[in-house]
DNA sequence: TATTGTTATACTCTATAACTATA
DNA sequence: TATAGTTATAGAGTATAACAATA
């Protein structure tokens, strides 16, 4: 499993590059773009990313004109993309489309929904 | 798959660590003992280990006593298990078992069998 | 020329601890 | 007390480059 996972991660982390975007950085777009307005550590929360690291990564998204953040509380920032995030994410969506289809060839479509299935049942158990 | 992933591969460290092993560790030592007389070098080679990565790693379970090398060449030796070595594959294998079973519960034996299957299929495409 | 082992090095990912400010 | 953001730091895993010795 780790090595699948490496080569799926690697093809995604090579394919994102063209972008300048580590895969972690595409999903934080990718989360804000489904649903403005989340804090950062509610992102970090379902992805899986620890709020210490989300910190450095969301500045650099912020920095790159990608993200803005809207005061909501005293401790805390609403996120959303910037015209020029919303742009790159959209080229994501793309990309890792384009990179499903070349990593999972080896499957058929049901195979493919089928792994999905199973993982998710791993990955909460 | 990088997540399910995860949460398998952190069990997986957690239950090693009670041997002090790494993951990485402990698959060398598995395939030592699966077919002693291999070098270093073919064995990173079957688990995706680099050369440089293997030096200290080998280095580390020679000091620990539980790996030996028979000058086989004049630049590699072959690897076997010392006696301390098989006694603590033999407890590594049981690690295992324990393992799959606390985290492969969410799946039949069936599902498991499959997923390995596709997960094969993604790693050799 | 190619391969083995080795050292040094660097980058990513992930994790914890500790702190400040706010709820 | 609990939560959000932040900083610093540390451990793994992984990657490349370079070298000596040997095939």
């Amino acid at each position: 499993m780790r090595r699948a996972s490496g080569v799926v991660m690697a093809d995604l982390a090579n394919t994102l590059g063209e972008l300048d975007l580590k895969i972690s950085e595409a999903s934080v777009l990718a989360v804000i773009g489904d649903g403005p307005g989340r804090t950062q550590s509610s992102i970090g929360r379902r992805l899986g990313i620890q709020r210490a690291n989300m910190a450095p990564l969301v500045a650099k998204l912020e920095q790159r004109g990608l993200v803005e953040r809207t005061r909501s509380d005293g401790r805390s920032s609403g996120l959303s993309l910037t015209e020029a995030g919303s742009a790159i994410v959209e080229r994501v969506r793309n990309l890792i489309s384009q990179h499903e289809v070349r990593v999972f060839t080896a499957l058929t479509p049901d195979e493919h929904e089928l792994l999905r299935k199973l993982l998710a049942k791993i990955r909460s158990a």
